[in-house]
RNA sequence: GUCGGGGUAGCUCAGCUGGUUAGAGCAUCGGAUUCAUAACCCGAAGGUCGGCAGUUCAAGUCUGCUUCCCGAUACCA
């Protein structure tokens, strides 16, 4: 976008459920953080929001796990989050959260509007029931065994154990973790965002209105989704935690998380509009604003489809462009809070940055490292000693020092005042240096409008670099000589002397003023301690100055200089190093405790021989008891058209291991289906077999196939897949009731 | 399984439409220097660009296969 009138940028909101790492700080609010400094310094009407996303299922877990209520959690963590944030500089201009009531208002106005206007759609499905809790219950809220692993303590989303993404119809031997009982299943009903029916906008506005100023990763998986074709998701779900659906027809069901959540940067915007008495519409109406979302990539799909979807639904503007990370691993191993893998924003503030010899410079450290590893492009992985050498040899050799040495030889040379510029004797090298601040400029402001701040950084202590080599190479230490020689060591007076020393630190300030508007955006510390220093007011910082050879007025006195950055000592790293193996290796203990806990059981039960049934053993009846569905009309059996067909023809479906596209003779005509059983049969096993077919179901596509009708098919205990048919052979398209 | 991203010097990463001896910072080693937080400055050494095949006069860069890491995830009506 050229020259927006207003930009509005957003974090994703972080999940209350505990604390939150530094790979989520270098993912996407430490950028954006940057971005927002940056903008600002330009004087740009922006605007930067975040908040706490405080619903869904795995807050209500967290509650049961902290034997508290949700609120509780969220009150807790969105405390902490908040204060977290505040303390490493991350400057929003609100941090709002989702379980205010503006924000309750705002998702049900969006989804009432949504729903009026035939967005979305209401559809039946079947959900596992805790009979005794009578109560839905979330994926998460099922546990059972692993079907891949074995692991006993296994979600109904997701195995801990082996991290494999499951279903909970998966699980063997699914309990409630409400009430332990079985779960059976129950229909429901819930609300639908058809996203298959935006495919046409998506592949315009994505592949290619934004092929080229996207990140790869993130035009790449978006590809991906469009072509596998895009399903209707549920944006309702059978909860108590959460926004109420608001219909009287919804009793019971709340917003998912995942439409309430991004909700929430509008919501932001509302109050922050409220608590300082301002607009909030332009921001999310106007054509002319920049909207920005940071992102980690596993927020990719939606922040870029799904969001998108809603805002153009709701009326509202799209972003411009959704830079997404990648992940930061630590110490040679995925950061896992968890896991305790992890250094958790909350224990480096305790650490470093409370600590009487931590402060300010330490939060500075931090955000010079992460955004110096940032993965911007690939993962890339924290390591202590990574930190301390970027830290020392970088922010404090080369950038700290340089503004230290230039603060040292002006008042030891110039008398602590600014030396005056002499215009007649100005050389080559002093040129080519004021160039280079004007050049450093233009990259550093082109590297962070597209997002790479990596880059941008590395330009700044790039320019302190060449600014110690400036001062080596007019070495004004001896040039000093000069000026009052001593005849002892047969030094010469030269009347010059003073002008030469003169001119280079005239340079060196002004480069150190240029250097504090440079890192402002990086570094705030630093930037307002240089103004401290050069006692020079924060509007300084504005980036219009940079480039500027008088910012510092010549014959002003400066402060006596202060160190910037401290050293990061062996033994501080060395102590980090070791804490967190001390973490993770505590939790992986209670883990197994709590693992040889479960296997103590299945031993203890065959010990006491096969009267009892063990846990991780499913029970064959119980299963299918389990599968007897909600009592039905016969009106509503009447209404599904059971067909007799032959098969015809059968082939693979291409990238589908379990699809076979079938033709089937139906007497009157014929059909194709897609059918889901290549693992049980192959395609010539199948031919001329009479099948039983549901010739009135909707049609459906699977692997852009569309599939017309189905195949009635017997599942065993073992999961063998029979065919239903007649037990002679009937003419095609005789009904079946 | 499928889709997306990535595997380039010890480490962290650059390398656009294929083109002379593959780059930067850090770490290492050597030199110079002392204004400076034993800092700076100069120089050297470091890579069969994950592996195999192919296209081409020429491939890190294109194609195919293969392997490892991370993320997203079906379908099974």
């Amino acid at each position: 976008m050229t020259d927006p009138k207003r930009y509005l940028i957003t974090s994703a909101l972080p999940y209350a459920n505990g604390p939150k790492h530094i790979g989520h700080l270098a993912g996407a609010y430490l950028p954006a953080d940057i971005y927002v400094r940056y903008l600002r310094a330009l004087k740009k009407d922006v605007l930067y929001v975040c908040g706490s996303d405080e619903h869904g299922a795995a807050i209500t877990m967290q509650a049961l796990k902290e034997k508290t209520t949700p609120q509780a959690i969220v009150d807790k963590y969105h405390a902490m989050l908040k204060s977290n944030m505040a303390d490493l500089g991350i400057s929003f201009d609100i941090y709002h959260r989702t379980s205010s009531p503006i924000h309750h208002e705002t998702a049900q106005e969006f989804f009432t509007m949504l729903n009026d206007n035939g967005d979305l759609e209401q559809k039946e499905s079947e959900q596992f029931f805790d009979e005794e809790a009578q109560s839905f219950l979330a994926d998460r809220y099922i546990t059972g065994t692993c079907p891949i692993c074995g692991y006993v303590g296994a979600f109904g989303d997701q195995c801990e154990k082996c991290g494999t993404s499951l279903s909970p119809e998966q699980l063997v031997n699914p309990r409630s973790t409400l009430s332990g009982i079985t779960p059976i299943k129950k229909v429901t009903t819930h609300w639908y965002l058809p996203l298959n029916k935006h495919e046409a906008f998506l592949r315009q506005w994505i592949l290619e209105d934004h092929k080229e100023d996207w990140k790869v990763n993130v035009v790449g998986q978006c590809k991906g989704w469009i072509e596998m074709g895009l399903q209707p998701r549920a944006v309702t779900r059978d909860l108590d935690w959460g926004i109420k659906v608001p219909r009287q027809d919804a009793e019971g069901k709340v917003l998912y998380v995942w439409f309430d959540a991004p909700i929430g940067y509008i919501s932001a915007t509302k109050q922050w509009a409220i608590d300082n008495d301002k607009d909030w519409k332009p921001y999310w109406y106007n054509a002319d604003t920049k909207l920005v979302h940071f992102i980690g990539k596993d927020n990719i799909v939606f922040h870029a489809i799904i969001f998108p979807v809603m805002l153009k639904l709701h009326g509202n503007i799209l972003p411009d462009n959704v830079p997404s990370n990648e992940f930061m691993n630590l110490e040679g191993d995925k950061m896992s809070t968890s896991r305790g893998w992890s250094i958790e924003m909350e224990d480096y503030i305790n650490d470093f940055v409370k600590k009487e010899n931590g402060g300010d410079q330490m939060v500075d450290a931090l955000r010079y490292y992460l955004t110096a590893i940032a993965p911007e492009t690939k993962d890339s992985e924290f390591t202590w000693k990574g930190f301390q050498d970027a830290v020392n040899s970088e922010l404090v050799a080369v950038f700290g020092n340089f503004i230290n040495r230039a603060f040292v030889l002006m008042h030891k040379l110039c008398g602590g005042k600014v030396p005056k510029f002499h215009n007649e004797i100005m050389d080559d090298a002093d040129k080519q240096m004021l160039e280079e601040i004007k050049i450093t400029k233009q990259k550093i402001a082109q590297n962070i409008e597209v997002y790479k701040f990596r880059d941008a950084l590395a330009e700044v202590i790039d320019l302190a670099r060449k600014g110690n080599k400036y001062m080596q190479d007019k070495e004004p230490w001896i040039v000093a000589k000069k000026v009052s020689p001593n005849p002892s060591e047969g030094g010469e007076y030269d009347p010059n002397a003073q002008n030469i020393i003169d001119n280079c630190l005239h340079i060196c300030l002004q480069l150190t003023a240029n250097l504090a508007i440079f890192i402002n955006p990086f570094l705030p510390n630093a930037a307002r301690r240089l103004c401290v220093m050069m006692k020079t007011v924060d509007k300084m910082l504005d980036w219009e100055n940079a480039g500027s050879a008088k910012l510092l007025s010549v014959g002003y006195s400066l402060r006596p200089p202060e160190l910037l950055f401290k050293k990061i000592e062996d033994s501080e790293v060395s102590e980090q190093v070791e804490k967190l193996k001390i973490k993770s290796e505590a939790i992986k203990m209670e883990n197994s405790k709590k693992d040889g806990g479960q296997q103590k059981t299945d031993e203890t039960s065959k010990i006491n021989g096969d009267t009892k049934v063990s846990e991780a053993q499913v029970p064959p009846l119980e299963k299918f008891r389990e599968a007897i569905k909600s009592e039905i009309q016969f009106d509503d059996f009447a209404k599904i058209d059971l067909k007799v067909g032959t098969i015809l023809s059968a082939e693979k479906v291409a990238k589908a291991d379990k699809l076979l596209k079938l033709e089937i003779d139906l007497g009157f005509e014929k059909r194709t289906v897609v059918s889901g059983i290549a693992l049980h049969f192959s395609p010539e096993d199948i031919l001329g077999k009479q099948v039983v077919v549901v010739a009135n179901l909707a049609p459906r596509k699977m692997r852009g196939i569309e599939s017309n009708g189905m195949i009635l098919m017997a599942e065993d205990a073992e999961g063998k897949l029979k065919f239903v048919a007649p037990d002679a052979v009937v003419n095609n398209g005789s009904g079946v009731s």
